[in-house]
DNA sequence: CTGTTAGCGCCTTCAT
DNA sequence: ATGAAGGCGCTAACAG
């Protein structure tokens, strides 16, 4: 059994309340003189006294310990730089601000308790989706919630760090316009299709079609299953699209990969386009175009945002959009029938 | 304020205990008759009572979660892959078990505190150095404490997780020696020097270097200082030496940059080996050669088996020492000296 | 200046 | 089958 703070007190002849103010500065009303305060030090060395962390939190309502959520989070860094700058930007500002970062692969355990549980003082949520769990969580929540990858559109009730899709989408859009194409897919993984970040990426793509004078082709984003055929069923439809923008980098790699195997020359067949843009987008082969968004610097914002609600200094929700970028590299180029039609 | 289960018990008109009994199946003596099992439910459910994890963990001095603990830990997946199978390996086995992962900067915090303070049910150390401060935090750990990269031959009081750094450092001096190469120098960065792998590593390149007949050049290990004139003036010494073995892939990687800018030639005129054979190796120019370990099974074995420490199926001290590979890629070859004899 | 009291929310133990 | 008492280790609030 551990040395409580009552074991110091016994042994120095002192009271708890003094070795407390002595040890951790508690206790404001608690004068304790030079001699009496040397001595509860000795004491406490002497027997290794170390404070109870979860005593002190349960007490004092705080643990200085921050939740860093996702719902169905694997794997970090395989084939995506998303969650090393993620990672980064949340422990860069947790550990700035003296607090820990604990990771948790889901908001909702299994027996259905939920994080807001008195181990933490806030919580950065990192993948929402449109479920009604979702919407329930953010309501229900007892500490400071944050959220990334929220779009501003929905206006939640907590502070939301996103990226403008509507101008990246737009920049990706004009990008595959100007080189010719006029039949682009917006294609989504199954496990991501119901965050609220990709019908606003969607959305997004549409409108950004539009202002491009251009339809969306299908009419509806294109699940991909991950599974061998895919790319070669869509190869072979009617009316194929000539491009692809994918809602993540690592879909955009896994076609890549997919096309070199199926034999569907990229960009010349197809042309691909990503979204975050890491050092992953380099070392695909044809090099990756992506639409770039800063997640580092938003996961850092947020976590210091979230900090700065806990200790009281900032209160009023507010929406954080950051500016997208497109990274030209490899992967787009003008649609075959066009070259085509040059040569010819 | 959150609902406690005195509000709950309160408002079904019952004891807490049964309320304890009911939402936590705890309280083995208590019986509680099905309808008022139910009321409590409902109740509860009414209230929206979520337990404090605090207050349970403090009684039953259980809080399912692991500490990851780094000294001077900063940013991960930057330059090196290491981190991602760190924590990948950490993350897996820690979800699987059910248990949260806090990811911890430190061991000592700024004001002396350690981490055996009640908030964790166990630790993993992932870069202990030879300091006082290290031998006697594990030794007045009140928590099991795992460790990774901690050499065997320590026989510490915790279970170790380890490559074979003297298997690893024999393939890679045995490929350069094979190659041709004498004069080979092990390179350190100087936030690393102080780890006791550091020293491991050394000693164990040391004696490959004897079991291959050469001696080392020079007879300490270079410590390097990420500096930018330190390459040219290494090159520019005497008895240089045409092969470096380096800690890290990371300090690999930056030697290999600075070698760019500088105008050296790897591998014609100084080949490189890392440690560590991650997807970076692949992506610097020229690709790297370098000793690989299984950091993610190495991280994830070491979680699991602390957690069977923790839940008391496993006891006695081991260590576990895992093989390592060589990849070669294209930092190594012949040395100047032997291709410009071969031509003359 | 110092000490006592009374919990934080939960659960083990013992009594009914 | 149920409830009461007490305490895990700490500290805010209130005496002395």
């Amino acid at each position: 059994m551990a040395t409580t703070i009552r074991d110091v007190a016994e042994k120095a002849g002192v009271s708890p309340m003094a070795v407390s103010k002595v040890l951790h500065g508690k206790g404001d009303t608690v004068r304790v003189s030079k001699e009496k305060a040397l001595l509860i030090l000795r004491v406490a060395k002497e027997l290794n006294y170390q404070p109870n962390y979860l005593a002190r939190s349960l007490r004092s309502r705080k643990t200085r310990t921050i939740a860093l959520v996702f719902d169905h989070f694997q794997r970090i860094g395989d084939q995506t730089g998303y969650f090393n700058q993620l990672f980064n930007g949340a422990m860069g500002a947790a550990f700035e601000g003296e607090y820990s970062l604990t990771i948790c692969p889901r908001l909702n355990s299994l027996d259905g308790r939920r994080l807001f549980d008195g181990r933490f003082d806030g919580l950065v949520w990192g993948k929402p989706d449109v479920s009604d769990d979702t919407r329930e969580a953010i309501e229900s929540a007892t500490i400071p919630v944050v959220c990334l990858h929220l779009p501003a559109e929905v206006s939640p009730p907590v502070p939301v760090f996103c990226c403008d899709n509507r101008q990246g989408l737009r920049m990706g859009v004009e990008h595959l316009a100007k080189l010719g194409h006029e039949r682009i897919a917006f294609v989504i993984d199954d496990v991501n299709q119901n965050l609220i970040e990709a019908s606003a990426r969607w959305q997004a793509f549409r409108q950004a079609l539009q202002e491009s004078g251009l339809e969306a082709c299908p009419d509806a984003p294109l699940i991909w299953r991950h599974q061998d055929g895919q790319l070669a069923r869509l190869m072979s439809s009617a009316r194929r699209p000539t491009a692809l923008i994918c809602f993540s980098e690592y879909l955009a790699v896994s076609i890549v990969r997919q096309a070199e195997k199926t034999g569907v020359q990229i960009p010349n067949d197809l042309s691909i386009v990503g979204y975050d843009s890491t050092v992953f987008c380099d070392t695909s082969t044809p090099r990756l175009t992506a639409i770039s968004q800063p997640v580092e610097q938003m996961a850092h914002d947020a976590t210091q945002h979230l900090i700065s609600i806990i200790e009281g200094t900032k209160m009023a929700p507010q929406h954080f959009v950051y500016p997208c970028g497109l990274d030209i590299r490899e992967s787009t180029a003008r649609p075959a029938h066009l070259t085509v039609e040059v040569i010819s």
